[in-house]
DNA sequence: ACATAAATGATAATGATTATCATTTATATC
DNA sequence: GATATAAATGATAATCATTATCATTTATGT
């Protein structure tokens, strides 16, 4: 009787690469980097594990409209800046919100999103040079 | 010199469209809307006067993760409410809220999203029966 | 009416993501 | 350690919303 998931160097070393960076990275990203040790690994493989990693709560999809899903092993309640210029998705410290009453009536939300746009500081400061 | 943009049936016929809904349609929606009255219109017209508008800052252009762009005539600030089940996008009442010093130091946003996931009124309804 | 270039409609191309499938591999059992 | 089973992989094709291309139509100033 076998019905569980199963170990893989290539999944382990997947999640392994989420839990060390803070980039929020894409799938092709993850792909590039992976084809270091791994260089046979396949695409599909990426996409495959953070599917299922999303799916047992290892990590969150990001969606910050720049057309690549950005993936979070970091599965606290947090918000994130995307700067419109590099293209980075950064964390934010600051403390989840907490909205009362603001919902219609009979709505219910366990989960929302709040992405700030703009320009890092390094965006920023390079652009007076 | 003729250096502006030009009046057409169909860009006016998008415009009016758009302003008529509260649904935040996506570009599929608008075009078999508007094949009624245009039954030759192309989807590429639809998508070109939605990517005009949003230049012009008539629209705005709401991405909530479901792999399709919605467009508001709309452009006052305010947040929306993604229901999970109908995939519906539906405005909240709700004033606009304000930051103060919640960004990195050096980081500037004159915008940001604030989208909540969850389950509608309606769709609540249709679960218990 | 004419000239010009913007807008349209048809169609192909793009590109991130998903599906398919033959092969490999992890793991429980003998 | 061998074996059986199904999960996981890698290669590849398919999907599909969106964008690009281009010949034709159309709006608008003269
Ligand atoms: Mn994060
Ligand atoms: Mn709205
Ligand atoms: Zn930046
Ligand atoms: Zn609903």
């Amino acid at each position: 009787m076998l019905n569980q998931s199963r170990h893989s160097r290539q999944r382990e070393a997947i999640l392994a690469l989420l839990r060390s960076t803070k980039l929020h990275p894409t799938a092709d990203w993850l792909f590039s980097e992976l084809k270091k040790e791994f260089p046979n690994i396949g695409l599909a493989t990426i996409y495959r594990n953070l599917k299922f990693f999303e799916e047992q709560g290892l990590v969150i999809k990001i969606d910050v409209g720049d057309g690549f899903d950005h993936y979070d092993a970091d599965t606290s309640d947090h918000y994130h800046f995307f700067c419109d210029s590099c293209r980075k998705v950064i964390d934010l410290d600051m403390p989840p919100l907490q909205f009362g009453e603001v919902l219609p009536d009979g709505f219910s939300s366990e989960h929302h999103q709040l992405v700030f746009f703009g320009k890092c500081k390094n965006c920023k400061l390079e652009l007076c040079s």
